[in-house]
RNA sequence: GCGCCCGUAGCUCAGUUGGAUAGAGCGCUUGCCUCCGGAGCAAGAGGCCACAGGUUCGAAUCCUGUCGGGCGUACCA
């Protein structure tokens, strides 16, 4: 519908040699206002000078429509074309939509392409946390939509064991493995506290009981390192997500791209030295203040990898590069992308999603945490309490850009007041019904069916919420807003929901309509099932 | 101070590139199960879309300013 009436007005458009650019079209909110409307007479009333109303009628004149699509057409003030799909042209969609099956809302756009979504990307100094969990399935689902979408997808996960951090990693576990031969230690300044340092710490022991004082930091460090990117990638795996490139910032130092990005920058005259660090003049590129690239005691700050980093993106040759973020590093991307820019590489293609923190609520009380003194809530005990199906539908139900305040207590009900449930409920419910149908007798089959039996407002309404499916994942596709998704699939159950109650799908009176209306419903189960899957969320058969 | 994000119903939040009478869930009030899963559905109440200007046929949406909240503004990542 929308392809056939764009390419019509496009066309029509052209042979009265108006402007096509401003050409819209879009799902009214009311039902009265038709299935699609354009607002194009009155986007072209200022460049024609004339009365919308007038541009419409003389625009819809000379349209042929093609009746067997286009039940009527409406010219209201001030100006909207609205138009009316014929029945038979919607029912015929649940055909399309069956005969899709597993691939109904996948498109094209991304075909030949390749994507990387960059996220996660924490260190290996301890355990996921609550906020490492929303960017890990804001990502894992983003690159699922572009994945429908046709994209080849990786996805990636960048982390650093080089440098301070990790440095320290190692000297707090050596402070703990003393600790427990009943030796008296300090953790070192700024240290790691959190008590999974000690479970490591008796793991090691357990292994290599005679370590002694001379040995050397890098045994520890390389340890726990290993020890805390097993615990990440469980609980990577416990909500599903799997990467598929783990890149290692020691591989830019060992490959010299670090210094090649010092050359170029220096060739640029961008470099220069201050208290004995190296500095990027990024006051010339427009950004506030100049950041350090190399620190005085010579060890590069993050920034520095981070350019080379997304040098060797480029450099890959995807097509799209999504980076993740968390609000906290807002600052570090202006300066990665004009590092580009002056390097004169590409950077249009680098899209980067930030997002804001999270609040656990519980008891109507915000949990209190704090990294420093490892006061935080593990992903892991998250995924514990409310389990994995949950925790994916929460962390993006709300846009990224917004914060979210994650209700424990609403998470962990298992009535339809949690939208996770009102969902799978509903997927579950279809199956119900078809297994009903099937112990009394009916066939479910769909090529027999009389589908011009399905003309109720419920049902009309049903099917044209099914339909929006690819068009929702296009709109998260676009924006790089999963959130549209969840809200979606959540008004596809309401509206299935809806009809269940108004009308009796398994009626033995009438075998035809019920013939119909199974297959209306296998078309929703359809766009529930891909979308949960979309989501990363199961889709039980019965609950 | 400066930069980014947010401010919509009592609470948590949606609101396609500006569109027609601003939506949902929770909470509150009230109905609907001899009948396919009541883990459901329906009705009611609840709004100066933070505030003030501007842009135009039209603004919750775009621009400017003000006020609130979050995150940055490190030779931490």
């Amino acid at each position: 519908m929308f392809e056939y009436l764009n390419r019509q007005l496009i066309a029509r458009l052209e042979e009265l040699e108006w402007p096509t650019e401003t050409l819209q079209l879009s799902r009214p909110k009311k039902v009265e206002n038709g299935d699609w409307s354009s607002n194009i007479a009155m986007t072209l009333a200022r460049d024609l000078k004339r009365a919308p109303m007038q541009i419409a009628e003389e625009l819809m004149e000379g349209m042929q429509l093609d009746s067997k699509i286009v039940e009527k057409y409406d010219i209201l003030r001030p100006g909207f074309i609205n138009f009316f799909q014929t029945s038979d042209y919607l029912t015929s969609q649940i055909r399309t939509i069956l005969k899709a099956g597993d691939s109904y809302g996948r498109n094209a756009f991304g075909s030949g392409k390749t994507a990387q979504v960059e996220f996660v990307s924490a260190n290996p100094t301890g355990p996921l946390t609550v906020g490492h969990g929303r960017q890990t399935v804001l990502g894992d689902t983003l690159a699922n939509i572009l994945t429908w979408s046709g994209y080849d997808v990786t996805r990636e996960y960048y982390f650093n064991n080089a440098g301070r951090q990790m440095r320290l990693l190692g000297e707090s576990l050596k402070a703990r493995y003393f600790e427990l031969k009943g030796e008296l230690t300090l953790l070192p300044d700024g240290g790691y506290e959190g008590d999974y340092l000690i479970d490591i710490a008796k793991a090691l022991l357990a292994e290599k009981p005679d370590l002694d004082e001379t040995t050397e930091i890098d045994r520890f460090k390389e340890y726990a390192e290993n020890s805390i990117f097993a615990i990440i990638k469980t609980s990577l795996e416990r909500i599903g997500v799997k990467h598929d490139v783990f890149y290692n910032e020691r591989s830019l130092y060992e490959d010299g791209k670090i210094d090649e990005v010092l050359e170029l920058l220096k060739e640029k005259g961008l470099l220069y030295e201050k208290d004995g660090a190296t500095w990027f003049k990024t006051s010339e590129l427009g950004i506030e203040q100049d950041r350090v690239l190399v620190k005085s005691s010579g060890e590069p700050t993050y920034r520095l990898p981070d350019i080379a980093y997304h040098r060797e993106k480029v450099a890959r040759g995807f097509d799209l590069v999504v980076d993740i973020f968390g609000a906290d590093h807002i600052d570090a991307y202006p300066d990665v992308l004009s590092a580009l820019r002056v390097m004169g590489l590409k950077h249009e293609h680098i899209q980067v999603v930030i997002h804001q923190f999270v609040t656990l609520m519980r008891s109507g009380e915000i949990v209190k945490m704090s990294t420093r003194k490892a006061n935080f809530v593990t992903l892991d005990e998250l995924i514990d309490e409310v389990g994995a199906d949950v925790v994916r539908y929460f962390y993006i139900m709300r846009s990224a850009s917004s914060h979210l305040n994650f209700d424990l207590d609403l998470a962990k009900r298992q009535t339809d007041e949690n939208p996770v449930f009102y969902l799978q409920y509903a997927h579950a419910r279809i199956l119900s019904i078809y297994r009903r149908a099937k112990e009394r007798g009916l066939e479910a089959d769909s090529d027999q069916a009389d589908l011009s039996l399905l003309n109720e407002e419920f049902t009309v309404a049903l099917i044209n919420q099914v339909l929006e499916f690819p068009e929702v994942l296009d709109h998260c596709r676009r924006t790089l807003e999963v959130h549209h998704l969840p809200s979606y699939l959540y008004s596809l159950a309401t509206a299935l929901h809806k009809f269940y109650t108004e009308y009796k799908v398994i009626d033995l009176e009438n075998p035809d309509l019920s013939k119909a209306r199974l297959a209306l419903l296998a078309a929703v189960q359809i766009a529930l099932r891909n979308g949960l899957r979309v989501l990363g969320i199961s889709a039980p058969e019965q609950m």
